[in-house]
DNA sequence: AAGCAACCCCTTTTT
DNA sequence: GGGGTTGCTT
C-alpha cells in the first residue's frame, strides 16, 4: 500500500488562459509530449513559468492526475515559489502533489517506507553542521589525530563519497589515508544508524538504494509518476540524476511489471550557470540526459525579459569565451538601455565609498534600495562594504551567514526537541545534557560515551549503568527529557515548546545572561515558527501558498497509514529548511550577497564589485580550465542579475588576509564588448601598470573624475526604466479554491465510532477531518496511543456493538 | 564555570 | 585583519 494521488478537480481554467501570453518557444515547451525533453532556458527566459504552466497545463487537459506528477526543485525557495504560482493557477488545493526539492521529496519517500528502508520511524535529520560533529565523535572514539583527519574534511570526504554512490566497501583505497577515511565512513555509518540519523546525502542515498534494490517498488513509482520535472537540472549530482533515472525509465528498459514506458524526464537547466561544480554538480548530466533518453526534444529559450540590450550584450559576449557550451544567446526587444558602467577605485575602501554613493544616487533618483544588490565573490568582501553602509546610516541587508534554525540557543531547543522524539540521537544528547549546566563535567560524559561505545548502546541507554554523582546527575537529565515526553504527549506543537523552554532552563539561563536578549527573543520567534507552522498545517484548513517541505512530515506511512506527529513534521522542517537569516526582512534595505547567493534572483541595479584577478575569477580556480570557466559562468550569473543598470567596479588595492594586495584587473572586464560599456575611470588607467610609481597620488584624486570618459551611448535616464520588468510574465490572476465540502464519512466512520486495524487493533474514533485524499481520522488505540490515520491508506473496519 | 589569551583559518556551498 | 574556537587560567 503506498500513498495515493488526489482527484482531479472539477473545475480548471480554459486552456487558452492558461497558454496565453507564451512566446512560441515557451508555448512549444509547456505541450510537448510525454516524452524525454531538455529545455535550455536561458537567465530571464521564464522558466518557472514554463514549468508551473506545463503542469498546469498537464492536469488541465487530464493527461495526469495530481498525484501522477513530480516537479524537483534545489532550493526550498524554488519550491515555493513553483507551488504559489500553481495554486493561483488552479482551482484546487495543490499540497498533496510531489512538489519539492529533492531532499524534501526523499524525506517524503523515507517517511513512507522507513521500514523497508531500514530506519526508525522517528529518524532524524542532520544538518551539515550536525553532521561534522558526529564525524568528530566517530574520529574521537577510532582515537585518530584530529589534525591528520580534520572533522570537516573528513565530512566532505563521506558526503561526496555519497553523492557519488559510494558506500565505504566501494571507496577504492589508494593508500593509508584513503583507508582510513573508509573506515571513519563505515564507523560513521554505524553510528548513525545506531542513532537514528540521517545526513542530507543520506536522505538521496537511502532512497535511490530503496529503489535500486527492490523492483516492485521501483515498478510501482515508475507506474505512479508520468510526467518528472526538474528545474536547475545543470546542478545535478551523479546521485541526483542516477535517483531520478530510478523514477523515470529509460527507453527500452524493462522493470518488474514488464516493458516501461519510456519516463516523461522533463529537464529544465542552463550550462552556463552551471556554478556549484565545485559541490559536485555535473553539467554533463545534460548531455548524458539527452544520450541516455534518447531526447527528441531540446527547447532553448532565448528570450529574455529581464535585462537592456547592453547587459544581455555584455553576458552573451562573456559566455562566449567558453568552450563546449551547448549554445544558447540571449536577446532581447527591450532596447540597449543603459551602458554598463565601469569603475576603478583606488582603494577597497574608496570602492566602498563609490558603491554607497552610486547606491544612494539611484535610491534619490526613484530605485527602492531593496531593488539595488551588491555582489561580490567571496564573503570577505562584505565588511568592508558593509561599514561604508553602516556609517552611512543607510540600511542594509547581507544575506548568507548563520540562518535562523543554525543559531545555537535555536539548535539547544531542537536538541530537546529531538530527544522527545528519538532519545538515542546522541548528537542532541551531547549537545544538551550539560546545557544549561547541571554540574555533569567532561570527564563523565566521556565515561558515559565509554560505556556505550562497549556496549554498543546509546548514551540514553547507558545512563543507568554510570554510578556515582555523575550518574545520578545525569538520570536527573533522563528523567527530564522523559518527563517533557509524558508531559507534552498529545498538546499542541505551541505548548510542547514552551513547556520544554520552561523545564529545560533554557529560557532562564539566557534571560539571566547579560547579552542574552537576542537569544531570548529568537526562542520566543521559534515558538512563534511553531505557532504558523502549525496554522499551516492544520489539519482541513484551506491552504493556498504552502511551504513545501512542512507537507512531507505528514504523508502517511505506507503500511499502518499512520500520520507522524507535528513535532517530527516540525523538527523535519527546522532541518530541511534552515530559515532566513535576518530579521530586519521588509525593510527597504540594500541586498548584498556573494554571487552564488544571487543566482534566481534579479534587481533593478546591480553592483558586482572586487572585479580583480585573484579574486573573481579566484586564485584558487584560475588554475584549472574548468576553474576558470566556472569563474566565468559566475560572471555571467552575476550580469544577468540586473534588470536596468549594471555597474562594474575593481580596486588597485584591497585589504586581504591582513596584507595590502596589489591585483590587476579582472581578465573578464576585457571580454565584454567596448560598445556596452562606458568607463567612468578611464580604461587605461594611471596604474594599471602595475603599483609602482605614484601610487599614493591615487588615493582620493581617482575619484568622481567624471563620466567623461569611455564614450558610447550616453542613454539617458528615465523614460524607459520599468520597460524590463513589465514586459516579463506575471502570474495569472489567482482564482481562489472553492472550498469542498468535508466529506470525512467515505469510509462509513463517525465520531464515536469503534473500528479496528490491522495493526494497531481495536480503537474508537475521536475526530474526522479533511475529505478526499486529505481525510484522516483520529483514533484512540488504547496500547498504541492516539493516532492521526490517513483514511486514504489505513484500512478501518468498523465494529458493531 | 567563566573569562581571556592564543591560535587558526581565510572561495563559493541551494540541501 | 578579524572572527571563531580552543584551551588555559583563575
Amino acid at each position: 500500500m503506498l500513498p495515493s494521488s488526489s482527484p482531479v478537480p472539477a473545475t480548471l481554467p480554459p486552456e487558452s488562459r492558461l497558454l496565453a501570453n507564451l512566446n512560441p518557444e515557451q508555448l512549444a515547451a509547456v505541450t510537448l509530449p510525454a516524452e524525454p525533453a531538455l529545455i535550455l532556458a536561458g537567465a530571464g527566459s521564464g522558466k518557472t513559468r514554463v514549468l508551473t504552466t506545463r503542469i498546469a497545463w498537464l492536469l488541465q487537459t487530464g493527461q495526469v492526475s495530481p498525484g501522477g506528477l513530480m516537479a524537483v526543485t534545489f532550493t526550498n525557495k524554488a519550491a515555493k515559489e513553483m507551488l504559489t504560482r500553481l495554486s493561483a493557477m488552479l482551482p484546487f488545493n495543490v499540497r498533496g502533489m510531489w512538489i519539492g526539492t529533492f531532499h524534501g521529496l526523499c524525506n517524503r519517500f523515507l517517511r513512507a517506507h522507513w521500514k523497508q528502508a531500514n530506519l526508525p520511524q522517528t529518524f532524524q535529520i542532520l544538518d551539515a553542521g550536525d553532521a561534522v560533529s558526529a564525524v568528530k565523535r566517530v574520529i574521537r572514539a577510532m582515537q585518530l589525530d584530529e589534525e591528520r583527519f580534520v572533522p570537516k574534511q573528513v565530512a566532505w570526504f563521506i558526503a561526496g563519497a555519497k553523492e557519488d554512490g559510494l558506500r565505504p566497501k566501494d571507496i577504492e583505497v589508494r593508500d593509508a589515508q584513503t583507508q582510513k577515511l573508509a573506515e571513519i565512513y563505515q564507523a560513521y555509518e554505524d553510528q548513525c544508524q545506531r542513532e537514528g540519523v540521517v545526513d542530507f546525502a543520506e536522505l538521496m542515498l537511502r532512497s535511490f538504494e530503496l529503489l535500486r534494490d527492490d523492483p516492485h517498488l521501483r515498478a510501482h513509482y515508475r507506474a505512479r509518476f508520468r510526467h518528472i520535472l526538474v528545474d536547475e537540472f545543470q546542478d545535478t549530482n551523479r546521485l541526483q540524476y542516477a535517483w531520478l533515472k530510478m523514477f523515470a525509465a529509460m527507453p527500452g528498459e524493462r522493470d518488474a511489471l514488464g516493458e516501461t514506458a519510456t519516463g516523461a524526464l522533463f529537464a529544465v537547466g542552463d550550462d552556463d550557470q552551471s556554478i556549484y561544480a565545485f559541490r559536485g554538480a555535473r553539467v554533463g548530466n545534460m548531455a548524458d540526459f539527452e544520450r541516455e533518453y534518447r531526447v527528441r526534444h531540446r527547447i532553448k529559450l532565448e528570450r529574455n525579459y529581464r535585462s537592456f540590450g547592453n547587459i544581455l550584450d555584455s553576458a552573451n559576449a562573456l559566455i562566449e569565451h567558453n568552450t563546449g557550451r551547448l549554445g544558447k544567446n540571449l536577446r532581447t526587444e527591450a532596447g540597449p538601455g543603459e551602458p554598463v558602467r565601469v569603475h576603478e577605485s583606488p582603494s577597497d575602501f574608496a570602492e566602498a565609498q563609490w558603491v554607497l554613493e552610486q547606491a544612494e544616487q539611484l535610491h534619490r533618483a526613484g530605485t527602492a534600495r531593496a531593488e539595488i544588490a551588491i555582489l561580490y565573490r567571496s564573503n570577505a568582501q562584505s565588511r568592508v562594504l558593509e561599514t561604508a553602509l553602516f556609517n552611512a546610516g543607510v540600511p542594509y541587508r547581507v544575506h548568507g551567514g548563520l540562518r535562523f534554525f543554525e543559531r545555537a540557543e535555536i539548535k539547544h531547543a531542537l536538541a530537546y526537541l529531538r530527544l522527545i522524539e528519538n532519545p538515542d540521537d546522541d548528537t542532541s544528547f551531547l549537545r544538551v545534557v550539560n546545557f544549561p549546566a547541571r554540574g555533569i563535567g567532561a570527564r563523565s560524559v566521556e565515561q558515559l560515551q565509554d560505556i556505550a561505545r562497549a556496549t554498543g548502546r546509546s548514551l540514553h541507554q547507558s545512563v543507568g549503568a554510570l554510578g556515582g554523582a555523575a550518574g545520578t546527575k545525569m538520570a536527573n537529565f533522563v528523567r527530564l527529557v522523559a518527563g517533557l515526553r509524558e508531559d507534552t504527549r498529545g498538546r499542541t506543537l505551541r505548548e510542547i515548546i514552551e513547556r520544554m523552554l520552561a523545564a529545560s532552563g533554557l529560557l532562564d539561563f539566557y534571560r539571566a545572561e547579560r547579552e542574552g536578549q537576542d537569544r531570548v527573543e529568537n526562542l520566543e520567534e521559534l515558538v512563534n515558527a511553531a505557532e504558523s507552522f502549525v496554522t499551516v498545517e492544520g489539519f482541513g484548513r484551506e491552504v493556498v501558498a504552502l511551504p513545501v517541505d512542512e507537507t512531507a512530515g505528514l504523508l502517511p506511512d505506507a503500511d499502518t497509514g499512520e500520520i507522524i506527529s507535528p513535532l517530527a513534521a516540525f523538527l523535519t522542517h527546522a532541518a530541511l529548511e534552515a530559515g532566513d537569516n535576518q530579521a530586519q526582512a521588509g525593510q527597504d534595505a540594500i541586498q548584498m550577497m556573494t554571487v552564488h547567493a544571487a543566482k534566481g534572483l534579479e534587481f533593478d541595479a546591480v553592483f558586482i564589485t572586487g572585479l580583480e584577478e585573484s579574486l573573481f575569477p579566484h586564485e584558487n580556480a584560475a588554475a584549472e580550465p574548468d576553474g576558470l570557466e566556472e569563474e566565468r559562468r559566475l560572471m555571467y550569473v552575476a550580469i544577468t542579475r540586473a534588470r536596468q543598470r549594471l555597474h562594474l567596479s575593481f580596486s588597485q588595492t584591497r585589504m586581504l588576509h591582513g596584507q595590502t594586495r596589489y591585483h590587476a584587473r579582472s581578465r573578464f572586464l576585457a571580454e565584454l564588448p567596448e560598445g556596452a560599456l562606458k568607463w567612468l575611470t578611464p580604461k587605461e588607467g594611471s596604474f594599471s601598470g602595475g603599483f609602482s610609481g605614484g601610487f599614493s597620488g591615487g588615493f582620493g584624486g581617482g575619484f568622481g573624475r567624471g563620466s567623461s570618459y569611455g564614450g558610447g551611448h550616453g542613454g539617458g535616464y528615465g523614460g524607459s526604466s520599468g520597460f524590463a520588468r513589465s514586459a516579463a510574465p506575471a502570474p495569472a490572476p489567482a482564482p481562489l479554491p472553492p472550498k469542498r465540502e468535508p466529506d470525512p464519512s467515505g469510509q462509513g466512520l463517525r465520531k464515536g465510532l469503534r473500528v479496528f486495524h490491522n495493526k494497531f487493533g481495536e480503537g474508537v474514533v475521536l475526530a474526522l477531518e479533511g475529505s478526499g485524499a486529505d481525510a484522516r481520522a483520529q483514533v484512540s488505540f488504547g496500547r498504541h496511543g492516539t493516532k492521526w490515520l490517513a483514511l486514504s491508506v489505513a484500512k478501518l473496519t468498523p465494529i458493531d456493538d
